[in-house]
DNA sequence: CTGAAAGCGCTAACAT
DNA sequence: ATGTTAGCGCTTTCAG
């Protein structure tokens, strides 16, 4: 039943609804309007509206009392021409598709709202060409600010500095280096000593580094956060594989820990998405985890709870860096004048069953 | 030569214009630089880069040379102002942390681009209050058009009532009831109609729905079809679990069959996300899948091929339906009159190990 | 404290 | 084919 009937319904309001065309196009509301109806000029209606200037209290009130009235909202595109502001942040990630960043997009939108803008999206899809083209995009369309994930800890930075002089511009999760701009991140360091300590903790001897090249910056820092936590513990350490921070990377771990002779104690991944497709492709090839090799993670996705074997993973704070970047950058926007800021957060430990011997 | 060529003029003229305030401030090249440098007046200069008017060969060619030359950029500000439009497509996902929207909001902005639009996404965390407000915004942002994956099968008819008449929309995956708006989503019966048929195949004589309340078109269809399933092919139903379409709901779906006395020979999920967390919490409760009881999904995320068992499911056509809801999309924005179309995308069937006896 | 008027950059009448 | 000009809706000098 429940088709048919939407289709009917829909096809008869359709008719309806349309015409001879927009018999009720109800002109917005414009400030013009509600000056008339206030009894006062367009600039009086302006100042009571936006409360930037002297106005007396009592046309401030009849002035607002009518706008609301009539149902009034300033147009944004109107203001945005005169102020050249439109009061919208830009913000770029690699891969919407990686959960991780949906939940560092969701994070940062609702940050964004709280803060009175508007979040315009925009996927790299790891391409420095796709993001200069997309910065290049949001400095035409006059954002108040972005906030970018740079996909290439050195290829990203010319697009970066393309944009108009002024145009505040926070860097979340990675960092291109040299760019003029703060940054809010996690401590991998911190990170990896955690990973580490509980590893040292659970009896292991030997680790392998599964992660990303050093195109990014955070694939740099984990692959210096690992060798660092080598050293510092004194576990042997085989030969490293580094690819991308995607489930294939993973399986293609697998597959290359797998034609060696001898498995490490442990597999240190340099993110979730990493580790799943390490455990997946091991198991592909008939090794267990945790029972012949144990594996860590790197971010705290929700789906490495679920996994079997869940993931011992480090999580990212990631409301945390959110909240940051964007008050930053909301700063920066309003011009508060400062030094460059290199925030790094503390993240914490989930364990999980992947390195549960 | 040309970059510098820009650099020097610009800055000259900046100074030349701006005085004492923002001495490296380069103001952008406005259309009466064009003109100017040219030697012809702004009128013609928009003509001539707009092409919508007639203009004399000659005068095309000198002013787009000039206008590259100087790297011109129409304003789009300036531009919507002016038009009344923004060529920007507003879009509005439940959840974008769910991998499905991901992977559909990465489908959709690869088509919004391709056809000259940004896209303005944003997230209603699945409550039509915020649906409602986002869509208040978009009208008030005046974009073009609006692409909407409604969060409620009937509460989210009111937002979409109230945005400005002859505003473009189409709705995605989910469908408001009696929405005068084109629609394009999978064809859920033609989905259950292959996963039953799969089942069958698989010997299984008892199933048992595990699927989203009636909230949403898609949790209502997909029972509706389920129950349709379950009377073509004779097989025995039990007590469906209704929640919503996430992990957790699967973890309390598998906890509320486990209570019961009976297993029986396969759950169908209401979605990959829900068979998810369906099997992570049978295995909690020593239930194996597919070992005690066979498991199927629907969406056809990534994750699912590689948990593990990999999940059979059904395999929406991601782009497809992005290409297709954006080609209508595009279609109204640019008046062409047409009737609503509600269009069924046909699924394919994607088998895992989770039916696998 | 308030009003008149300029003007953000552009497109589209309306002239020529 | 091209130029002149109005005006989209708003904020902000500049006067009073």
């Amino acid at each position: 039943m429940g088709k048919n009937c939407v289709n009917d319904y829909t096809l008869r309001y359709a008719a309806q609804v349309r015409g001879p065309y927009s018999e009720q196009m109800s002109r917005s509301v414009t400030l013009l309007d509600v000056a008339e109806a206030a009894g006062v000029s367009i600039a009086t209606a302006s100042r009571a509206l936006t409360g930037k200037d002297r106005v007396s209290r009592n046309t401030v009130e009849r002035v607002r009392a009518v706008a609301s009235e009539l149902g009034y909202r300033v147009d944004p595109i109107a203001r945005a021409l005169r102020e050249g502001s439109t009061r919208i942040i830009g913000m770029i990630v690699p891969v919407i598709g990686n959960p991780f960043f949906a939940q560092l997009v969701d994070a940062v939108e609702e940050q964004v709202h709280a803060a009175g803008f508007e979040l315009l999206l925009a996927d790299s899809h790891g391409y420095v060409t796709e993001e200069a083209r997309r910065l290049q995009v949001f400095g035409e369309r006059k954002v108040d600010g972005v906030a970018i994930v740079p996909s290439d800890r050195i290829a990203s930075l010319p697009a970066l500095r393309a944009l108009p002089a002024g145009l505040a511009v926070v860097q979340l999760d990675r960092s291109a280096e040299n760019a003029a701009a703060d940054f809010v991140g996690v401590d991998n360091e911190a990170g990896f000593r955690l990973l580490f300590d509980h590893l040292v903790d659970q009896g292991v001897r030997s680790v392998v580094f599964a992660g990303s090249d050093d195109i990014t910056s955070n694939g740099a820092e984990r692959w210096d956060a690992f060798q660092r936590e080598v050293q510092r513990t004194g576990l042997e350490s085989g030969e490293p594989y580094r690819g991308e921070f995607s489930i294939h990377s993973g399986s293609e771990a697998a597959a290359a820990l797998v034609a060696r002779r001898a498995l490490p104690d442990a597999i240190v991944a340099g993110s979730d998405l990493i580790a799943l497709g390490l455990i997946a492709g091991l198991r592909e090839h008939g090794v267990r985890v945790p029972e012949d090799v144990l594996v860590t993670g790197f971010d705290g996705i929700e789906l490495g709870q679920i996994y079997s074997p869940s993931i011992t993973t480090v999580v990212q704070p990631v409301d945390g860096i959110a909240r940051d970047a964007i008050t930053y950058l909301v700063g920066r926007i309003q011009g508060t004048e400062s030094a460059i800021r290199n925030s790094r957060i503390a993240p914490t430990l989930r364990p999980g069953r992947s390195t549960q011997r």
